[in-house]
DNA sequence: AAGTTGACGGATG
DNA sequence: TCATCCGCCAACT
């Protein structure tokens, strides 16, 4: 398997890491952007994932920006399904709507162990 | 074909 | 804590 691409977008490997993330955590959009190979094109991911329009078997509610809060615009409401969806899923949310994302961060490396995260700053060596 | 936009991140003030 | 500016890159018009 050489080329890989496929000619619906680049934004089906979004697709592809958004559907990883477990039930009771969340993702940012960075952290998406970079599994996705992406890079820091957070941008693209959330553009992505408004481009579905529809769930198509993406947990796009699981994506939140890096403030662990809700980025939807009010209208349509989605915000709102996102918040409902996560709060179903045993995600606790703040007095101010956030999420502590310091427990409910996703990481593919299986590390659902609290105390012990990434430390932020640290960006990736040349 | 070219320009603009955008479910953002991060740094700075 | 919040507000504002810059940057990245693909999709959209």
């Amino acid at each position: 398997m050489s080329e890989g691409r496929q000619q619906q977008g680049r934004w089906d490997r979004v697709y592809g890491v958004v559907r990883r993330i477990p039930e009771g955590k969340v993702a940012t959009y960075g952290q998406v952007a970079e599994l996705a190979g992406l890079g820091r094109n957070a941008r693209q991911v959330g553009y992505a994932l408004h481009a579905l329009r529809s769930d198509r078997g993406v947990p796009w509610h699981r994506v939140v920006n890096a403030r662990g809060q809700i980025n939807l615009g009010p209208l349509g409401g989605a915000d709102v399904t996102q918040r409902l969806r996560l709060e179903r899923e045993g995600v606790k949310f703040n007095a101010r709507g956030r999420i502590d994302l310091k427990a409910f961060r996703w990481t593919p490396d299986s590390r659902g162990k609290p105390g012990s995260r990434t430390p932020r700053g640290s960006r990736t060596p040349p």
